[in-house]
DNA sequence: ACCCCCGGGTGACGGTTGTCACATCCGCAC
DNA sequence: GTGCGGATGTGACAACCGTCACCCGGGGGT
């Protein structure tokens, strides 16, 4: 019997992916939970096989909670299941130790067979993705990476300067070396690109 | 015996929706569409008695299918389930004469509540969000949200101006009426600020 | 015919952005 | 110490952006 905990915090795919779990005889889903920080909380309480968990939630992240399963030792195996195909996500997973990637769109059969290969020790990363993770690495340095994020906000070289203590000259500097790195032609469009490769 | 279509695009998802409402002994599932296309064709070809779809799919999205649902004047009611809390979203749906608009936060067991509500005639609207969609209307026409789309991605105005056959300045012009009417600082921000409303 | 509104365009203004060459400072290797 | 590299600033330039006042032409109303 593989026991299992969900995390995800849209209620409705969280309790859906519970009924899909359910159906699998050799599958027991102990418990869910609808954020980072309680998703850690019921980790150590029920002490599952397997943590099923989405990226994107309130309070920490999954790549966040896989991080730091490794870094006490649980003796958990994590799955990441997400929308997102995004290379730098995927690479930041493998770097925390996770067992499995998966993606929505794949077929929902997937999950319990993803389950069943990292529960007897296996590791389940979606193929195609697999392949984009190493391709390309993330270019960009923290600065770079911070400036871009604030600009993506809509703040300009000014604003962003008087956040992070430095000149505006400085922070177009910055901008403008992000732009020329991903080959984009202005910062919205660097911003989107690097968003889209899981960079920011 | 509730007959159903589900629409949606991400497979594990749908798979997972798909058991959840299996569990209920009055619905029937009779099939699921990955896009609005398939969507449209199974609706005319399965007849079922409720569709049940996400918003943001390839090819048609959620909202065109209710619109066609109501133009064709099908005998079939719509259910969208989104991510998305943006009240224009609702707005358009309410337009499009949907019987209800349900988030993915909430619970599971909406779904099935839902479903059984606007199968016998009723209207199941998230609360919450019918409160916002009605304080504040899209200011925005279309030329506006066209332009703004546009700058969203990366484009200069005379990138705009020429996919569109106008003048740059005329460009300008409509981004800077837009910039005003919702109160931010430059393109940016207002296409941020559109998109979180659900406006483009 | 008259007026007025609306979509589109123009030209000018000051500010911002993107680029580049160069300057400064600090720390670290040798 | 000398030298080098990284991080930060500066100043200049052209292009782009945001704003505004104003112009034009074509429908509608009346």
């Amino acid at each position: 019997m593989i026991r299992v905990l969900l995390a995800e915090d849209q209620a409705m795919v969280r309790g859906a992916l519970t009924a899909l779990l359910s159906l699998e005889s050799d599958i027991e889903v102990l418990g869910s939970a609808a954020d980072g920080e309680s998703a850690w909380r019921e980790l150590q309480r029920l002490k599952p096989d397997v943590l099923v968990t989405d990226i994107e939630m309130p309070g920490l992240t999954g790549l966040e909670i896989a991080q730091r399963v490794r870094r006490h030792e649980l003796p958990v195996k994590v799955i990441i299941v997400t929308t997102f195909a995004r290379p730098g996500f995927l690479r930041r997973a493998l770097d925390a130790g996770v067992g499995g990637y998966l993606l929505k769109d794949a077929p929902a059969e997937n999950l319990a067979e993803a389950l069943r290969t990292v529960h007897r020790g296996g590791r389940a990363i979606d193929p195609q993705l697999a392949l984009e993770a190493w391709s390309d690495a993330d270019p960009l340095n923290d600065r770079e990476r911070q400036v871009l994020r604030l600009a993506g906000e809509g703040q300009s070289a000014s604003e962003i300067g008087a956040q992070l203590n430095l000149s505006h000259g400085t922070i177009r500097n910055y901008l403008s070396e992000a732009i020329g790195k991903l080959g984009a032609a202005n910062r919205i469009e660097a911003y989107r690109l690097a968003r889209q490769k899981g960079w920011l």
